[in-house]
DNA sequence: CGAGCTTATGCAAACGTGTGAGAAAATCCC
DNA sequence: GGGATTTTCTCACACGTTTGCATAAGCTCG
């Protein structure tokens, strides 16, 4: 029965009630606006707008109708000022341009998205003054959850992060400590599966490229390897193994004295798809035929995986579903449940046409 | 039992004594707190900590050292309600996994960093419904700005985004509107150079394989083709001219069909490199060398387009530089200054290996 | 030595929202 | 019809910070 129109009609400075500066800046509606206009007190507008019983339904339309009406938005601010719980996550990344970390967060983004929450993006390139800045500014804007998205963590970089209270989830880190929960790829599996899928292919001198010696995934994809080699009584060749630096470059070189061996490889298995991308160039430049010559096999599938010449088998990690998988634990530790400590994904060989069976004609 | 909880919370120093659960939240630490340590009022601490010539360098000093000492974090929060200022930006992006995407919100985000700015971010699939989500997520925030980086963004959208009284800055956009402020490549100067390039290593036959017809960019990359031939005083021959989709599929077939010509190009001028990436392997399946039969030129830079066979001759994109500059100009239209609409980036022709002079047995 | 000034500090009102307690109004029961 | 109960709404405080204004101390100066 009331008309709006006519509390429209002296809606815009009917504060003369309470004299407060009429600010140049003209701040978004609030509810203390909307309570003037539907003659309510403040507080009756923010249970009718959560649609709180204890409100009418008659009187809860009406304001919310209003509110629509002059295109209110509620403050997250101040709800998280009062709340406690500002419904943010931060996400710490060593690099957003580089394609791993991007598709984990694209993932982390849609579950944050699906769920009401809002996330903080920070880049740390590694740098030990950046990181602090970044924890610094996470604390300050009281987020509720972090997810760490970087090949390496510095060593001081978890007890920092662990200093604020609050959940964190560790997405392929490389020192999982003990108070923090982690989504890691299956290296092993996904090592073993690869090379199975040479050796099933008749090869009995498979190469692995690796990266630098000591990095944990390095380590971990090499035991994969030597996994599938003993699991199917095949003989290890010590001259077969050669530490690059997950570059293209290196593996250029390292191919080169590959070939050069008494007896070359069969088939090359990379530590990842850049190691394979300067071993298919390498084998292109020397005149081999790929697969018909010898095999070459990735690991990561990148997009350019795809677009080699010729197109690579490699192993596929699903990162934007690591990215949900680690935004789904955060969601449960900030809901205040526990969990096991890691969450191990799966990878999956994708074959396409760099990997075949080897030459009849070897000895 | 509530009103319990409430005297616990006021006398928080004597709470020591108190035998309070360990399940009870423990808020971080507030100025209030600090207060109480030092023996002032909590006004006086607001002031210390930020350095405010009102109070005295003994209390100062003394006031920040309980800070320090206590962990102390100000809650972003709380100063922005009251400042009505929340020294954070938005970004929405279409998928942060695309490559020009994140390089660009990676220049963004370490602008924001340096100037004290924090992102949230927000993918919008190009989906209606997310986009408003996203739109409600960033007013809720209370954002002081917003850049949106999309290939395209919905006639709806920008009304949208510009209902929130906040500046907005657009990288790359296809609808430049009136009231909003925007970085853009220089896609004419672009593929001037590129095909000026081609024509002083003695082309004549130069064709173009451009996106989907009507596409801003690809219109605009089309006048550059045109401005350079008739720069040149080259005759145009619109059967050199071909529409794909940007995809290196389609790119596959378009080759065959420019090779069957009766006077075929002898260079290639692409759209972009995933464009170049379908004409390079067309012209490998065909048997054609390249650049000693062909040249290829592409659009965009691509990680990829070093790792091509040969590397690929390329229009370079400063993606980074575009998020900083983007970036850059929100800082100054947050600070109250008005720019000029646009801001228009220059790019870098990158000479690989893809582009030489043509055959010279040409008739 | 008090008026006036500077310096250092405290008081209190915001900012926009959530929420327990209590008041007012409506409804029900006997 | 009056008390009990339920429904509906208002009051008042809290969240943690900034900041204008008041105030108390210490100083100078006439």
């Amino acid at each position: 029965m009331f008309s709006v129109l006519q509390t429209c009609a002296n809606d815009n400075m009917a504060s003369d009630s309470v004299n407060r500066p009429t600010s140049s800046v003209n701040r978004p509606t609030s509810i203390k606006d909307i309570a003037r206009k539907a003659n309510v007190s403040f507080s009756t507008v923010s249970r009718a707008l959560q649609n709180s019983p204890l409100i009418s339904r008659r009187t809860a339309e009406k304001i919310q109708r209003i509110a629509r009406d002059s295109g209110y938005r509620a403050s997250a601010v101040a709800r998280g000022l009062v709340t406690q719980k500002t419904k943010t996550i931060g996400v710490v990344v060593t690099s957003i341009a580089d394609p791993f970390v991007s598709e984990v967060v694209d993932g982390i983004e849609e579950c944050c998205n699906d769920h009401g929450y809002s996330v903080f993006l920070a880049n740390s390139n590694a740098d030990p003054d950046r990181e602090r800045k970044v924890v610094q500014s996470f604390a300050e804007r009281r987020v509720d959850g972090i997810v760490v998205t970087s090949s390496r963590v510095g060593a001081l970089y978890i007890p920092l992060l662990s200093e604020m209270r609050v959940p964190i989830v560790l997405v392929n880190n490389q020192h999982p400590g003990e108070f923090v929960h982690s989504v890691m790829i299956e290296n092993v599996q996904g090592s073993r599966e690869a090379t199975n899928h040479l050796i099933q292919l008749g090869h009995r001198r498979i190469a692995y490229v690796g990266d630098r010696f000591g990095h944990q995934s390095d380590t971990e994809r090499f035991s994969g390897y030597r996994e599938a080699l003993d699991g199917a009584a095949l003989p290890f060749f010590s001259e077969l193994v050669v530490h690059g630096d997950g570059k293209s470059e290196k593996a250029i070189a390292i191919t080169e004295a590959l070939l050069r061996l008494e007896e070359p490889p069969t088939a090359i298995f990379c530590y990842n798809d850049m190691t394979a991308l300067g071993v298919l160039r390498s084998l292109h430049a020397q005149g081999r035929r790929i697969p018909t010559d010898i095999s070459v096999v990735g690991f990561d599938d990148l997009f350019i995986a795809s677009y080699t010449d010729p197109p690579l088998t490699t192993v596929h990690q699903p990162r934007k579903r690591m990215g949900l998988l680690a935004m789904g634990s955060l969601l449960q530790l900030m809901s205040g449940q526990n969990l096991s400590q890691a969450i191990t994904v799966p990878t999956e060989l994708v074959v396409r046409k760099s990997s075949g069976p080897p030459q009849k004609n070897r000895k």
